[in-house]
DNA sequence: CCCTACTATGAATTCGATTTCACGATGAGA
DNA sequence: TCTCATCGTGAAATCGAATTCATAGTAGGG
């Protein structure tokens, strides 16, 4: 059996296909009777207007895009967790555009057009011609923990930079002066802000030379980092190895103190410091008391769906953007001075 | 500027609209020359066929319902990343229904109908009563994890009461004679398989009473339910403490890890044994080393995919349900006899 | 009591593609 | 050379609901 039409509702109800239509919608001409009658022949045939004809004809299907990458899934869960309920709130139904790489986006954009979605909240990076792609189409987009390469994109995101260059002061502040920082691929686009906003302040207080590793993100690479950074050094010259590491994601940071506490048998934080970003849950348990920097993900996703909601009912509202700034989480990895 | 038409194009390329169609697929009746000479117009004009309209005649929208619970989003996040990959792979865009509790599984399967999608994968418990509403729209559905009240309705599960019976004979043959288990929430679907699984093999094996706590699945609750089980009871009569606790979650054993040891400064697994259920990530790590049973949860992804396609195709096709057994994971928070 | 104003309803059009059907052009076979 | 089949194309119907516009019916005001 097909699903009912409107028309099948208007004929059990004894009325046009019109006021069938009519009765679904809130302040539309009908008398009250009338639609009670034709709602009560819907529930009998179990109808329920069809929401594709309905985005035909009314240009609004009630989708947003959401683009991610792999790697938001895989290590920040709770960035979609977030982003769906706050869409979901602000009555998007969220269809996913999953890409394999960060590079994929353009793809992802124009498939997102293709499914007529209303507006798009981006995890991934967009080039300037996937942006005016979707401002030709009219189509609200807005970007979340991503750069702005075009000043028409509306941008919500965590000021890396900032967090990054408070905890470089802080770091100094409690004494320390030599460090390490575990870096991001060459490409990810957040890893350089945090690196360069640490980095950068450091050099303010006087800081010129700082060890920096590769890393890949991944909890392994953190291991091998700090095997790098003190396999063998503390027999030869203790005065070479650094007092904190800075790992620019909290996935590396376990991995480092596992390697430290576990392979090197070290002390954290008597023997070395380690702080992390990011603040995921498993840091956060005893096992790890990892100190490092929280993304206010649940505001953040909040404030992305309220201005794709804003510009979506008025695509001529001014362009919006937004920079939350992180929380420092001091727990026992390192020593904050006592900033909360 | 709105979006440009199969119209426009038509009238850029100087054919009918039908052409224009034609262009876009497959197997139709036009000539190649034309064909070209369309799709270089649709190019100039940055034409893309309009999805909704295309769904509204083919009856066909090329989304896939995705029915998830807030749990299913936060404590495993692993099955909302494989599924969504599965369901891409099979030519579904995911669109997302994320209801608060378990039970709003029906109004969010309403609202799936409503937005025209092929297909649904439910990580949420449906009544008979839901999933007849999704035959009678001719909507394949297939649950994921849950239970099939119904005999006309797909299933794609992870048989956790089996792997829950052989965890507790694999405990028993490694010596072990007084268990303890901590339960999921009352109407968690899963906990109760688990747990009867567990305890009905224990039964079996001449072990009648077992120490049962409920808990909710939270890190918290293993944790209280470490001292509702240990505190004070060393010092009166370790006899009656168990020598084995069963967490049916991981997160769970987690806290139950974190509490026995730093708190009651117990030692694992010289004084008691922790297994939990799920291999959740944090567990593999040097601070836990937790021996648990992982859920194939890739596998049962690409099942239900798959599934889910070959219903969509063919809605004759025959109802499948499908069990793939867990894997015990032997670390080192439990000894399971050399199980790999 | 009549005329005006307003309300509720229905007929018809619309959205943008797919698809059926009819037709003109072309090519092959007799 | 004529006929018939084939192929490509265009006109028109269709999907299911929203919406415009005209109209029948009702109520209120003079």
């Amino acid at each position: 059996m097909q699903s009912p039409t409107s028309y099948d509702v208007a004929i059990h109800a004894g009325v046009s296909q019109s006021v069938v239509s009519r009765a679904f919608q809130a302040d539309s001409p009908i008398a009250p009777a009338t639609r009670a009658k034709v709602l009560a022949s819907a529930k009998v045939l179990s109808y329920f207007p069809n929401s594709i004809a309905r985005s035909l004809i009314t240009k609004r299907s009630g989708l947003a895009g959401l683009l991610l990458t792999e790697s938001t899934q895989r290590d920040a869960p709770d960035v979609l967790f977030f982003l769906t309920r706050a869409l979901l709130r602000q009555g998007f139904q969220p269809l996913l555009f999953p890409s394999e790489l960060e590079s994929g986006g353009g793809q992802a954009l124009a498939q997102a057009m293709a499914f007529g979605v209303d507006g798009v909240v981006s995890c991934v990076s967009l080039s300037v011609e996937d942006l005016a792609q979707a401002q030709l189409r009219e189509r609200p987009l807005v970007l979340f923990n991503r750069e702005a390469r075009s000043p028409s994109a509306c941008v919500v995101a965590c000021d890396h930079s900032s967090a990054a260059r408070l905890l470089a002061s802080r770091l100094f502040a409690a004494g320390h002066r030599r460090f390490a920082v575990v870096r991001g691929p060459e490409d990810a686009p957040v890893s350089a802000l945090r690196v360069n906003g640490f980095l950068q302040r450091l050099q303010e207080l006087g800081i010129e030379s700082v060890i920096q590793i590769e890393g890949d993100y991944h909890y392994e690479s953190g291991h091998t980092a700090a095997l790098a950074l003190f396999a063998g050094a503390p027999l030869t010259d203790p005065q070479l190895q650094p007092e904190v590491v800075f790992c620019v994601n909290d996935t590396m940071a376990l991995g480092m103190l596992d390697a430290l506490r576990f392979a090197l048998m070290l002390q954290v934080p008597r023997d070395v410091s380690v702080v992390g970003f990011d603040d995921i849950p498993s840091g956060r348990r005893p096992a790890y008391l990892l100190t490092t920097v929280s993304q206010p993900f649940e505001a953040m996703a909040e404030h992305a769906a309220r201005i794709l909601r804003t510009r979506v009912d008025d695509p001529a509202a001014p362009v919006q953007a937004e920079l939350l700034s992180g929380n420092l989480i001091e727990r026992s990895s390192a020593q904050l001075l006592g900033v909360r």
